[in-house]
RNA sequence: GGGCCGUUAGCUCAGAGGUAGAGCAGCGGACUUUUAAUCCGUUGGUCGCGGGUUCAAUCCCCGCACGACCCA
């Protein structure tokens, strides 16, 4: 096969660094600054006090830039922090730095030392005294003005995407940051961090397709967990009252802007509290995070104001049915009514489905895209809620909430079912369904009935979609744009 | 799964049934304070893949692959 002529050219220049003995992926020489931390140094210093100093700096990164004229340079290194300008001059540095310095190709990480001035432009900038190789890269980079676009090239090639653009790289580093403050709460509230298996013989916790493997030793299959709420629930059995997961759940389902078949959920367990308790937990939380990262209350997603100062609206799932979706409140129970109107507004229910399911049916279809300001939408039917605790005043609803905010739930959470006799019903409600052809219906879970029995304390729980939480807080449109490496097809060869 | 749009140089994009273009990057040259440096010169293409129509297809038609968006 041909080589191409860029990479001919890399080549050479290889080979010809090679004959000078220079190491092309040296590891004996470390930075001792990042640009940030000369920026916030020296960002204020003029020249006078800049000329001053006697210190030197030393930096590393990928090579952005090269404006060249002839026996000087200026070059821009990117490091993890930012850019920062630096000028080689030929008198400055040694004849072989020079010599190397001629053989570089933007993309080539390297290091620089020397001392701080300031050009006549008053930009901050190192003077070159060494300059060294330290990984030479054999490929172009994506151009600079525009950057990289495609952007299918940007999910298969994210070290490009993060190299070409600041905005990609702040949107993970924020991610980061949004995780450590949940994380921060949490400890704060006395959760205990836990981990529970992403291996389960069945998947349950959650309505979902799963993902299937097999594990060889055993000859054994199993499940990836569509959700570790089982799990957790046994380790609140287990006397630890306030434990939180943050970790990936996978669902074998289609792909969209709102769904990667892998994503991360917080979920955490409160023992001794009610869903009403989470409801202000999810308020103070929300907030604690607005307000590091935004500095407020308020802040703009997709050209949206969205405002989380507490208390949010609670609207229970059909009083919203009235409110949004313009159902009459004496037809939320009869089912033929129900049935009728969802079929009127495009839902795709069975006759046989129970009321409950085709009241969210049209609560989907219709009210969700609504629900714009954060908004707790409470009491589901137990048909769709096999988990969760029955409201005391009506025994076909339960003590749940979904929180919506941009028209997409956030949250999910409900006191929790903990009466094992209730529990086994719920399930052989759902093994119904799955009968009736609804593959997404719950299984059951005799182990966990089980566990019920040695008496779980009342306890609410939460899951969070921490992937659609980092989308609001980054104002991202698509959720390939927090995950670095969403779900694609595998490209042939 | 359905609809719609896209795929042209390393990157960002034009283009037309008859020899495929620009900018950036690259290469050669000038230049020791630039900011997308500038100036002169220049290399670079399986026009996503496979069929069909045609004297001729990268362009028109069909299928496929991958991606985006909308819908389910």
């Amino acid at each position: 096969m041909e080589e191409h002529d860029l990479l001919k050219v890399r080549r050479e220049k290889i080979a010809a660094l090679q004959e000078a003995g220079v190491n092309l992926y040296p590891n004996d020489i470390k930075p001792e600054n990042t640009t940030a931390d000369i920026f916030a140094g020296y960002g204020n210093s003029d020249s006078e006090a800049l000329s001053e100093l006697t210190s030197r700096f030393s930096i590393a990164g990928r090579l952005m830039a090269v404006r060249s004229f002839g026996k000087a340079a200026f070059i821009k290194i990117q490091d993890r922090k930012g850019q920062m300008q630096g000028y080689v001059a030929k008198d400055i540095l040694s004849e072989s730095a020079y010599f190397v310095f001629k053989k570089l190709d933007i993309g080539d990480i390297i290091y620089i030392s020397g001392k701080l001035f300031r050009t006549k432009t008053n930009e901050l900038t190192i003077e070159a005294e060494e300059l060294r190789l330290m990984a030479k890269s054999l490929h172009p980079l994506p151009e600079k003005w525009h950057g990289l676009t495609d952007v299918e090239t940007r999910y298969r090639q994210r070290h490009l995407d993060l190299i070409s653009s600041s905005k990609v790289k702040e949107t993970f580093y924020r991610r980061s940051r949004i995780i450590h403050l949940i994380r921060q709460f949490m400890d704060k509230h006395d959760f205990l961090e836990v981990e529970t298996p992403m291996m389960q013989p069945r998947a349950g916790g959650a309505m979902a397709r799963p993902f299937k493997t097999h594990h060889n030793a055993l000859d054994m299959d199993f499940y990836l967990r569509i959700a570790p709420e089982l799990y957790l629930k046994r380790l609140v059995t287990g006397g630890l009252e306030r434990v939180y997961e943050i970790n990936r759940n996978f669902r074998n389902e289609g792909i969209s802007t709102f769904h990667n078949p892998e994503f991360t959920m917080m979920e955490f367990y409160w023992s001794y509290a009610t869903y009403e308790d989470l409801m202000s937990f999810t308020e103070e939380l929300f907030a604690y995070l607005a307000k590091d990262i935004f500095g407020g209350l308020k802040f703009i997603y997709q050209e949206k104001e969205i405002d989380l100062t507490p208390p949010w609206r609670r609207l229970s799932v059909k009083d919203a049915l009235v409110e949004l979706a313009g159902m009459e409140k004496s037809a939320l129970d009869d089912p033929a009514r129900v049935l009728a109107f969802a079929r009127k507004t495009g839902c795709d229910v069975k006759d046989t489905d129970p009321l409950g399911k085709i009241l969210m049916a049209v609560f989907d279809e219709v009210v969700e895209e609504k629900l714009t300001a954060p908004t707790f939408i409470t009491r589901y039917p137990v048909a769709v809620s096999p988990l969760s605790r029955r409201s005391k005043d009506d025994p076909e609803l339960t003590d749940r909430f979904e929180l919506y905010i941009c028209g997409r739930e956030i949250a999910n959470a409900f006191s929790e079912l903990n009466d094992p006799a209730d529990q086994r019903e719920r399930f052989l409600a759902q093994i119904k369904e799955r009968e009736a052809g609804d593959d997404e219906a719950h299984e059951m879970d005799e182990d966990y009935i089980h566990t019920l029995e040695y008496a779980m304390p009342p306890t609410a729980g939460e899951g969070i979609g921490i992937d659609r939480l980092v989308m609001l807080f980054t104002d991202s449109a698509s959720i390939r744009d927090v995950i670095l490496f969403p779900l694609l097809r595998a490209k042939q060869e």
